[in-house]
DNA sequence: TAGTATAGGTTATAACATAACAAGACCGAC
DNA sequence: GTCGGTCTTGTTATGTTATAACCTATACTA
């Protein structure tokens, strides 16, 4: 199974572990510091397949005995994006752990509206398409957003 | 000429005669509203090819004599948006005039990171790509977000 | 082990957005 | 034309998201 995604069911303790694990590599790898409330944030937003606000990050990094003011889960929060260990679902202002952590990614993301599950999905062709629009403005892309809203399939069936 | 862009040089008057034209005929057809603050905020918008923040329209607002508070902007610019003659650039929390006022279209934004300016493309192919990837998840897309920042070709030619 | 860079904590505030209610403008039915 | 409903604007108040600035602590480096 090379590829499970947030809407079809998988064992989601192997996101977890893939993620974890991932994200030590690149500390090691990169000589970055994997601090214990970098790690948490990272654990907390592994947690489910939807997007957390910083604030509800926050209240749950405070629970667990890390400061409770906002920039603390900014600046885990910031880390975690930076690293490519997460990214901020701008439609939501909210934050979602990486599916494909460490791989090259232009992500796109799938919002479900009724759920709120966030589906990641590596995105090449749209990308792609982006370029090729990009190259006819004279336009040269350093990052994208590329998000839909909508229904996934199983709230789709459930209506 | 059949699509100028806002990053190339072209008559920025014709742009505002189109939209506001635009926006009359939609109230006419559609029965609605354009209002003196809807007017007005509109006008606002289409001054420059950029993204202006919702308390940025408001103090200008202000400043030709309609309310000062929030919600005065924020309903202008709702009425704008759902009639499709405004965009919100989620990455920017910014409001943008409607490039193509009346067609029917998903658009992609290229924010420029230097000079602010943001064009709208008319995006079939990009939106043609995330339907590709979306039926593969079961995922039904209601609305997107399709955006770029980089740099424009002014910019990148002035580096 | 002194010096520098990085990280975490705190206070305060900025920027973006909406809820709830009152008053006025518009519009069709009569 | 005027009554009643609906839509629009305005106001106050508040909620939510994000950052600036400063200080302490930790950790790595020479």
């Amino acid at each position: 199974m090379p590829d499970p995604n947030a809407f079809a069911p998988h064992d989601h303790s192997g996101c977890t572990k893939t993620a974890l694990a991932a994200a030590e590599d690149l500390a090691r790898t990169r000589g970055l510091r994997l601090t214990p409330v970098r790690r948490k944030a990272l654990e907390i937003l592994l947690e489910e397949h939807r997007a957390l606000g910083a604030y509800e990050v926050l209240e749950r990094l405070a629970a667990a005995g890390f400061g409770g003011q906002p920039p603390v889960a900014y600046r885990a929060l910031d880390f975690l994006v930076e690293q490519g260990l997460a990214h901020k679902v701008r439609r939501l202002n909210a934050f979602t752990a990486c599916a494909h952590p460490g791989e090259d990614h232009a992500p796109a993301f799938f919002i479900c509206s009724t759920c709120h599950t966030v589906a990641e999905a590596p995105e090449a062709t749209v990308r792609a398409a982006m370029d090729k629009v990009a190259r006819e403005l004279g336009f040269a892309i350093e990052r994208t957003s590329l998000e839909a809203v909508g229904t996934c399939p199983a709230c789709d069936e459930a209506a």
